[in-house]
DNA sequence: ACGAATCCTGGGAACGTTCGCACGCTCGCC
DNA sequence: GGCGAGCGTGCGAACGTTCCCAGGATTCGT
C-alpha cells in the first residue's frame, strides 16, 4: 500500500495521514511536509486524491469532466483542489493528449506597422474577450526575420491552432501549417492558393459607403488613392469605390484612379499630386489608408486646396493618426473586436473540430465621419 | 531484448531492425512503418537512437550538449537527427527537467494604448533579436482584464521568467511572481517596495536635454506639463527638467510646472492653458508626453500663439504622433531595440542564474529636433 | 431472488524526455 | 603486468497526466 505509484517523498507522507486534515493535529511530521509542498513543489494529482479520499483517476476524471463520476466523490474532488490550490500540469497533460490548449496569434509582417495599428490592439483585445471563457491559454509570437523560430515553436505542439496576421503575402508559413494539419485562420482575405477559413472587414462595402457620403456632401469628381492592385485589400477597396460611383460617371472611373506603392504617407502624397495633375477639378478623394490620407491632405496642401472646403478626403481604417490629423480625417473603421472575436470562435471551432471546414466571414465596417469630409 | 524500454509498435519494429540504414533495403517491414512515423508521429529519441546505432541515453546527452560522448557517436546522433527531421517533444523535456524554455512578456495595461505605441513595438523587436540568439522562445501575453488567466499560465510552469510592461502600477501580480520565484524583469524603474531588477530609459537626462535644447534656442521662460507625480517616470522627467534650469530660474521654477492627470492630449491641453494663465509671456514648454505636448500646441494655437515662434514645443517619447503632428513636433526617443535587448539579457541571466541578483540599467535617449522647436 | 446491465472506481500502462547510477573498456603508472 | 582512474555508454526510474480495462457494488427486470 505505501510502495502504491509513483511517490515523492512529500507525497508519501501525506498519502501516509489519510487523510490531511486528520493528520493537521499532529505537529511531528506530515505538516512540515504539506507546508514544503505548497511553497516548493506544486500538489500533483495524487495529493488531490489523497485528500479527497479518492485514487488519482477520479481526480482525473473531474478534471477533464468526465461524466462518470459520483456527485460525492466530485465535490469530494473539488474541495482538495480548492484547498490545496490545486493546478494541473500542462507539460504533463499536453504530454499524454497530444493537445497544448493553447492557440496562438502568429504576427508575421515587419511587425512595427502591424503592432502600432489599433487594428491590431482591438484584435488581440477580441480574441482575449472570446478565448478567457475557454481554458485555452493565448500567445502572441511575432516571426520577426527567420519564421523557423516560429515553425518549430507550433511544430512542438506548443499550440493547437494559429491565427495569422498580415497584411503581405504569408509566405511559407501557411502552406506549413496547413501540411502539418494545424488548424488556421486568417486576418483578412487571403490571396488566390490559400484555402483557408478567414476572418475580413467588408472593405468593399465600407469603400462604397465612404464614396456615398463625398455624393451625399455634393461631390461629384471623386479620385481616389488604391493600395498596390497585388493585395486583396487593396483590390477590395477599389471595386468598393467603383461601385459606388454613379452611373455617368462609370464609364471613365480609370481615370480618377491612383495606386500607390505602399499604404505610407509617402506613397499618398505622390498619388495625390498625379492626381491634381490628371485630374485638376477634383473635389474629393478617398484614399485606402489613412497614411495615404494624411499624405494627400499634404499634398493638397501645398497646391493650395483646403480640406474640406475646396477637397474632401476620406481615409481608411480610422488609425490613431485619422485623429490626429488636422483636419481631423472621415475614415472607415473596422470593428476589430468583433472581429478578433470571430477569428477565435472560427478557430475554436476549427480546433474542436477536425475536418469540419468553418466558413469565413465578413464583418461590417462603420464610417466615422470628421472634419475632412 | 525486444522488451526494453516504453515501446509502441511502430518503433518496435524500427529497434528490431539494428539499423534503419541496413533495413532500409528491405521492402518488407520497417519501411512502412518509417514513413508512418514521419508522417503521423514525429520521430523520438528511440528513432534516432536507432538509427544512430546507439541508446537513447546517449541521444538525449547529444541533445542537452553533455560533454561525456564520444566524438563518433555525437556525429552519427547528429545525422540522425537531421535525416528523420527530429525535434525534441517539449512537453517531455519541460516534464522533467521542470523548466519551458520559454521566457514570457506581459503586457499589464489596458492595452491599446501600450501596443500602440512604438516604444511597444520596438521593445518587442529586440527583445526577439537577443533570444534569437538563444533557444528560448518567447511568448507574449496580455493581460486584458482579469489577471488570472496569466497567473495560471506562468504558475503552470509554461515560462521560465517574465518580463513585465506596464506604465501603471503592476498590481499584485509583481508580488505573486517574485514569491513564487518566477524571475522577473520590468520596463521602468519599479514603484517604491518592488524590489526588482529593470530597464528604463534614462528619463531624466532625457528631460534635461531637452530643456538644454530650449535654452540653447534662446528660450528664457521654460514651462514644463508635468505626468502624475505618484508615477515613477512623471518623477524622472520633471526631475530633469528642474535640473536643466539655470541657477537664476531655479528657485521660482515650480510656478513653471503644471500637471496633467495623465498623458492625455485633453491633459496636455487644460495643463497648457493653466500655464498661459499663470505664465502669460512663456516662450517654451516641455511636456512629458509627446499627446501632452500636441495637445498644448492645441491649445497654443487657439490662444493665438505660434508654435514655434512665439512658442518652443518638445515632447517626449517620439511616438508616431510626433511625426504626424502639424507641426512635427520635436521629442525625446527612448531607445526602444536596446532597451528590448537589455531586458532580455537580463531576464536571460536572472533565469540562468537564479540567486545572482543582477544590476538593473538605464540606458540613454536621444533628442530628436523638428519644427516645433 | 438471481443474472444482467449499469454505474462507479482503481490499477497500471502509456506519453517522450532527462538523469542517477552502474558497468565495461582503455589507458598510464609504478 | 596488474590495477585504479577515467571516460563513454546504457538501463531504468522518474516527471504528472490521461485513458484503457477490469472488477465490485448497486439496481432493474422478470
Amino acid at each position: 500500500m505505501v510502495a502504491e505509484g509513483p511517490s515523492t517523498p512529500h507525497l508519501r507522507a501525506v498519502k501516509d495521514s489519510a487523510s490531511l486534515a486528520a493528520a493537521s493535529g499532529d505537529p511531528a511530521g506530515p505538516i512540515d511536509s504539506g507546508v514544503l509542498a505548497q511553497l516548493e513543489h506544486r500538489p500533483t494529482v495524487w495529493a488531490v486524491a489523497a485528500l479527497a479520499g479518492v485514487s488519482k483517476t477520479t481526480v482525473s476524471r473531474v478534471l477533464t469532466g468526465s461524466p462518470r463520476v459520483s456527485p460525492h466523490a466530485r465535490i469530494a474532488v473539488e474541495k482538495a483542489i480548492e484547498k490545496l490550490n490545486y493546478v494541473p500540469n500542462r507539460a504533463a497533460r499536453a504530454l499524454v493528449t497530444r493537445r497544448a490548449d493553447t492557440l496562438a496569434l502568429i504576427v508575421s509582417e515587419p511587425e512595427t506597422r502591424l503592432f502600432s495599428e489599433p487594428f491590431f490592439a482591438g484584435t488581440v483585445r477580441g480574441i482575449n474577450q472570446e478565448l478567457a471563457q475557454t481554458d485555452y491559454a493565448f500567445v502572441l509570437l511575432s516571426a520577426e526575420g527567420d519564421s523557423s523560430r516560429i515553425e518549430r515553436y507550433i511544430m512542438n505542439g506548443h499550440a493547437d491552432g494559429v491565427i495569422l496576421m498580415s497584411l503581405h503575402r504569408r509566405g511559407p508559413l501557411v502552406r506549413l501549417l496547413t501540411q502539418s494539419r494545424t488548424p488556421v485562420v486568417l486576418t483578412g482575405r487571403p490571396f488566390p492558393g490559400e484555402n483557408v477559413p478567414y476572418v475580413d472587414a467588408d472593405n468593399r462595402a465600407g469603400a462604397t459607403a465612404a464614396v456615398h457620403h463625398l455624393i451625399e456632401r455634393g461631390r461629384t469628381r471623386i479620385t481616389t488613392i488604391a493600395g498596390p492592385s497585388d493585395m486583396p485589400v487593396g483590390i477590395d477597396r477599389l471595386e468598393g469605390f467603383r461601385d459606388a460611383l454613379p452611373p455617368g460617371a462609370r464609364k471613365s472611373w480609370r481615370r480618377m484612379v491612383e495606386h500607390g506603392v505602399d499604404y505610407s504617407e509617402d506613397s499618398g502624397e505622390i498619388a495625390m499630386r498625379a492626381l491634381l495633375e490628371r485630374v485638376p477639378d477634383l473635389d474629393a478623394v478617398f484614399a485606402a489608408s489613412d497614411l495615404m490620407a494624411i499624405g494627400a491632405m499634404r499634398a493638397l496642401r501645398a497646391a493650395g486646396r483646403n480640406v474640406p472646403d475646396d477637397v474632401a478626403v476620406v481615409g481608411f481604417d480610422d488609425s490613431h493618426a485619422a485623429r490626429l490629423a488636422n483636419p481631423q480625417l472621415t475614415s472607415v473603421r473596422q470593428p476589430m473586436e468583433e472581429i478578433g472575436r470571430s477569428l477565435a470562435r472560427l478557430l475554436l471551432n476549427e480546433v474542436r473540430n477536425p475536418g469540419h471546414r468553418s466558413a469565413s466571414l465578413i464583418v461590417p465596417t462603420e464610417l466615422i465621419v470628421r472634419e475632412s469630409s
